[in-house]
DNA sequence: GTCTATATGTTGATAGAC
DNA sequence: GTCTATCAACATATAGAC
């Protein structure tokens, strides 16, 4: 058996090395340029395989494209779920700390910044690639996770209505959507400080720890803000 | 000179009436599905003309795009800065209150939804369209308004770095971005509440009113919340 | 199991008729 | 100024060789 394979591995590249190789070269491209902007050639030609062979391993380009979002987005939903089962047994039944929720949220997610991948575009891309591809594949791997979460919200916020917390929830996923699109980048160009100081002050602010405590702090505060009248 | 244009109005469509055509039909495409995701030949099927008229018109599929985007989103910016010229002198130099501010950037956003426009889908693209076809675009269309928008921030919040309030302004527009990209339509379903009542409370809290109302709550909470250290 | 060759369609842009 | 006809380049998918 084992000089099977290996005799096989010698005619023929590994199989799994393949599609993996595919999976990296589909995740940096299409992070960039989304689905519609990525052709399966340049994908291909990247992963230094051919179109036959991502159409045989994965049977098409959406499926290439789901694949490649699903490798990145579970892992980050197990370890949110893992965080937050942590947490609430910590707590014995007791209400969570908003805080305490959004860095479970976010932490697994800016953990995943240091590694250097693209997992912060492709995740962005569930958002901005159209529907048809991503919509269902959005509720498989997040169905439970908004559940979860949307539960200790409700538990934290005990005077919300549901509908409520789940607008509000939107707004955080929209913030941290916004920064993972890279749109933090702009950010320095746009507001002209003492030029000399701008660099190094956006380097501190802009450090990842520092982004996700500023993140924390703002989604945690907007979640506890009534809801104001006309004024 | 009267019967010279109408002689060739009847020859010819009118010049200025085919490129708000295309301009309509580019809106609405486009913004369902991006730049990559539109053919040229769609948009200009939709609007009743040939693919030449509009490389006639635009030049390219790129400047017809840039001309959609900015279309509509010039005169929101205007409407932004006068909302916020109009806030300043009333207050005579003071500070503004944040919801104030907040009110101001979102409102001409909020108000053209009423209007059926794609605009907010639009609006979103220049956010996940590559950078190279907006960026140039986003600097000139946003420039001054983040300039403005960030002197009444530094002005109602002077104890915060410049650093941290555009950090923080990035947040709110997130917010704004993910609600502008329809994802607000997914919320009901995630978030399963009693199915009979559900409908009812999503149409009421969903709401154009009420959704700005919360935006604008959520927003202004978040940065005044301290930065929060280690927790 | 993987690749070569190819089928079949669509893309954006333009040259030239009217 | 606008349209018809046409372009080369590129798209995805597959049939069949190895």
């Amino acid at each position: 058996m084992a000089e099977a394979q290996l005799a096989r591995a010698g005619r023929h590249r590994d199989s799994r090395e393949t599609q993996e190789r595919l999976l990296d070269a589909a995740e940096r491209l299409l992070a960039e340029r989304g689905f519609a902007g990525t052709s399966l050639r340049a994908v291909t030609q990247a992963a230094g395989t051919s179109v036959s062979a991502a159409n045989y391993h994965f049977g098409s380009k959406e499926e290439l494209w789901r694949a490649t979002l699903a490798r990145r987005i579970a892992p980050i939903n197990r370890r949110r779920l893992e965080s937050l089962d942590a947490l609430e047994q910590a707590a014995g039944g007791a209400p969570l700390a908003l805080e305490a929720i959004f860095e479970a949220y976010l932490g697994p997610l800016f953990a995943e910044r240091a590694a250097r991948h693209a997992v912060h575009f492709v995740a962005a891309r569930l958002y901005s690639d159209p529907p048809e591809l991503v919509s269902t594949l959005k509720l498989e791997l997040f169905g439970e996770v908004i559940r979860r979460f949307l539960d200790a919200l409700a538990r934290a916020l005990p005077d919300r209505s549901r509908m409520e917390l789940g607008l509000r929830f939107q707004f955080a996923v929209g913030c941290m959507v916004h920064v993972m699109s890279g749109n933090l980048e702009d950010a320095p160009l746009l507001m002209e400080s003492v030029p000399e100081s701008a660099a190094a002050a956006a380097d501190d602010v802009l450090a990842d720890a520092s982004v996700l405590r500023h993140m924390v702090a703002f989604i945690a505060a907007g979640l506890r803000a009534p809801a104001g009248d006309a004024r």
